[in-house]
DNA sequence: GTCCGGGGTC
DNA sequence: GACCCCGGAC
């Protein structure tokens, strides 16, 4: 029941895991399952094959390599971590429970991981699956987030690994505890006829294992719509810009792109284009995408993308802020999925005119309901041995 | 096709 | 409270 996982090879010189290999994958796995890592650890691992690369890296590489696996804030600070790994620890992760709680990106959970898996060290870990699996068998009925129960949640977890420490198995007993929640004590649907803790779990004896842990409440998204102009010239070129540092998407790359509750005209973007894009469009005929939506946590962005093609850069004069950049260079920029596929898969069906479209797709509150999408798979992607 | 929900740190 | 993406259930 144990899943081979990249991260988790062993050094047949040592009989230890690379705990560079462990840093990075635990802050890929933060908030993020494992089949999406796994398309992405190999990739970053061969680009930053050690802290020392990683630190010197530009933040824009880190977090092109990074595209596609969200809460960006984290190849940010994984990015810083390796640079406080080589400037205080001679580019070698520390073992110590604090000094890798000091490092940027790292809290309790990714803490007790690395110092307990990689370093064999009797450090507590908690995750939701530990979480959930600790829960069900203590039969503490509370929400996921439950202030109390995640207290003491966190106490059975440093009593376990101080007694499996002194056995010498505290990395297996956590990796083991983590594997029962992602494997069997599943939130939907546990298999509790194969679990080697049915016998003592009180969740199981009460009939109570699915109710436990209550589900918490989520946030209701709110309708944003984003605008775009996908501006192209003749020799494959696109103009894009970088968005602010802070919120959604934060320090990402992008087409020129006007947010708000409602679509922006056609007029406000050519508008915002030429002033602070520098760019003179003139008389130039824009084609309109069909509208799609991305869902993020907190927000359902509805994309209305406008694509249309100049014969050659047309910068009035120097953009601090705009630059126009060949396909195969922007596709090295950190980006959200939807850009991603908005100014590199091609364009989406775009036939008529857009003011012809105009009046058939949009309703006078603002964008008609488009279609939710989502990211074709790749095929092949191996997800589990067990 | 639509949409629910899983997953830690700051 | 903010922060992403996508699998899979329906």
């Amino acid at each position: 029941m144990r899943r081979d996982l990249p991260w988790r090879v062993v050094d047949p010189a040592t009989g230890m895991r690379n705990p560079y290999f462990s840093l990075v994958s635990e802050l890929m796995l933060q908030q993020t399952q494992v089949s999406r890592v796994l398309e992405k650890f190999g990739q970053f691992m061969e680009r930053f094959p050690t802290a020392a690369a990683l630190a010197v890296a530009s933040e824009d590489e880190v977090l092109s390599a990074w595209t596609g696996l969200g809460y960006y804030r984290r190849a940010r600070l994984l990015h810083a971590a390796a640079k406080v790994i080589v400037e205080r620890h001679g580019g070698q992760v520390p073992s110590d429970l604090d000094a890798l709680m000091a490092l940027p990106g790292l809290g309790r959970y990714t803490a007790g991981a690395i110092a307990s898996i990689a370093f064999g060290k009797a450090a507590p870990l908690v995750d939701t699956n530990v979480s959930r699996v600790i829960l069900r068998v203590g039969g503490v009925d509370v929400a996921g987030d439950d202030k109390a129960g995640l207290a003491w949640v966190w106490e059975q977890a440093e009593v376990l690994a101080v007694a499996a420490h002194k056995q010498g198995v505290v990395a297996e007993v956590n990796e083991g505890l983590m594997e029962l929640g992602a494997l069997v004590c599943t939130s939907d649907n546990p298999a509790c006829l194969v679990c080697p803790l049915r016998d003592v779990c009180k969740a199981r004896a009460m009939g109570k294992q699915r109710e436990i842990p209550r589900a918490k409440k989520q946030a209701a998204r709110k309708p944003v719509v984003h605008t775009v102009l996908v501006l192209s010239t003749a020799d494959g070129r696109t103009l894009v810009e970088r968005r602010a540092g802070t919120g959604l998407w934060a320090g990402l790359w992008q087409a020129p792109t006007i947010e708000g509750a409602k679509p922006a005209s056609e007029v406000e973007l050519r508008g915002r284009v030429g002033v602070l894009g520098k760019v003179r469009l003139g008389t130039l005929r824009l084609r309109q995408d069909e509208d799609f939506v991305f869902q993020t946590t907190h927000r359902d962005v509805t994309f209305r993308v406008y694509r249309g093609e100049i014969a050659a850069e047309k910068m009035i004069a120097e953009s601090a802020t705009h630059t126009f950049l060949a396909k195969e260079t922007i596709a090295e920029l950190g980006m959200s999925s939807p850009m991603r596929r908005i100014l590199l898969d091609g364009t989406q069906q775009t036939s008529g005119d857009a003011a012809g479209q105009e009046s058939q797709r949009v309703k006078a509150d603002g964008v008609k309901r488009a279609k939710v999408i989502q990211t074709k798979r790749k095929n092949g992607v191996k997800q589990r041995d067990d």
